[in-house]
DNA sequence: ATGTCTTTGTGAACGCGTGCACAAAGATGG
DNA sequence: CCATCTTTGTGCACGCGTTCACAAAGACAT
């Protein structure tokens, strides 16, 4: 409570819906862009079609901030990657540590998306001693047994998880009870964490699952034929004794492409 | 989604809402563990919590697909595993090109995670000349010349992109019109593709920023004044035009979106 | 068979996010 | 100073997704 500031519109710092949230770095990244073109001011419009949305819920986006534009005008760029920085927190710096340095590890740990946007490597720590000292994207990798010191050390409060799914979580609870309250996950593992910690995952496989699942439906209707007829192909799967019937049956059917959903 | 018209009218043309879709590869993963372990079945509370989701979620998830359980029993493993497997259309094989072998598409290529689901590389493409006949996860790289006939003679719709930031867009033009019809997108820009094409983004520096702002969050919660604080620091320049100089300073740098790999 | 007990499947209420459409705000020109 | 034009900021309605709560369905014991 700084100023007598008359409350400040609710809509502040607590108030930003998560969805929000996590377009601002997609807008903050389209009007980087355009900071380095020099271009002074931009409509919500033109951002909007930069950022791959729609201008409106741009525009709705921003007023959960603030009133930062002008209206006839638009948005002054510079200003407006102020804001957006400070509200994401970008304008400090933040210690990040990566563990498990393997293929993936190495790869983030070059990353240059990291370093350009406030967040810097504070350490690379991985569970085998033949990598310890290995330098590593300009960086020695040090061993596990450190982890707890590194990050004190650094006051690190971002971990970044690349290891197997198997060492996920052991390397989570040590990460939080060394002060870790924020994490990115790598590994296809679900993480179990206290109250008050952020998890984020990254799940590559579940992302081409997803793909597959829309290619499969573009395929059907393509040829009139779906994945959804599958069903017969259950003689060969273990199959628990009447519900396989019972679900064959029922699907059976003129076996359309009469997908798997049946409404009451 | 990504960007251009990604707008599914909903056709209805499959009753299975996105966010189900997006879980099942979760419940997969749970119910494969559990078929590792020899568990006949398994109630919707216990996978709930394998899979990190309320239970009653994943009933109506489940109710979806149909009626696969037994009241007062559960869900028996096998038939599940099948049921989803065929659902999200990995009992094909669907073979996935990877564009762009810096230390990201490296990682992806020797990721696991893929093979084991259905997924096949079918092959390594990358522009630089130099990599090419290089192997990589024990695939030869190919150079970009050949992506086309690589697309045709393997029958790929899936592709990953993992290029610079700069020449996404442009691989991504080329993908599409050699047929692939599904996109994972790892280059940290807004890819416009047309109609029926599928994009997915992992964006690696995005989910850091989120973690900042909670990060950010949780901080100023604890003493008492934050982030919005720091707003009191710019609180005597109301308009936007005089903005723009002090926040151009404490942007140092063009950097930019560096991408993850390679040379441009 | 019948009753009890467990667990599913789902109707209904609720909350969040999205997109439309428009009034208000400010720039611009006469 | 007034008229016109541009673009923001937002009230509102709609649809999707989540959660609750419970009846129905089946297993199991007696």
């Amino acid at each position: 409570m700084a100023t007598g500031r008359t409350h400040r519109p609710a809509t502040r710092s607590r108030g930003i819906p998560e969805a929000t949230v996590a377009r601002l770095p997609l807008y903050l990244r389209a009007l980087t862009a355009l900071s380095e073109r020099s271009v002074p001011t931009v409509s919500s419009e033109e951002l909007a079609a930069a950022a791959g949305v729609n201008s409106a819920k741009l525009r709705k986006d921003f007023s959960y901030l603030g009133s930062y534009g002008t209206r006839g005008v638009g948005y002054d760029v510079e200003y407006l990657v102020y804001q957006i920085s400070r509200e994401l927190g970008l304008t400090q710096d933040w210690p990040v540590v990566i563990v498990g340095i393997g293929n993936l590890g190495a790869a983030l740990a070059n990353y240059g998306g990291f370093a350009s946007r406030g967040f810097r490597v504070a350490a690379l720590i991985d569970a085998d001693p033949a990598m310890a000292g290995k330098p590593v994207a300009g960086i020695a990798v040090q061993h596990t047994d450190e982890l707890e010191q590194i990050i004190q050390d650094n006051g690190v409060s971002i971990g970044v998880i690349a290891t197997p799914a198997g060492a996920a979580q052991q390397v989570c609870d040590r990460l939080v009870a060394a002060g870790v309250t924020s994490i990115l996950n790598f590994a296809p593992t679900v993480l179990t964490v206290p109250d008050g910690v952020d998890v984020r995952k990254v799940d590559l496989s579940i992302e081409l699952q997803i793909l597959a699942f829309h290619e499969q439906r573009k395929a059907g209707e393509e040829t009139g034929q779906g994945g959804s007829e599958a069903a017969e192909g259950l003689e060969g799967t273990p199959a628990p004794p009447a519900r396989a019937a019972a679900a064959a049956t029922d699907r059976k059917g003129p076996d359309g492409d009469v997908p798997a959903v049946m409404p009451a």
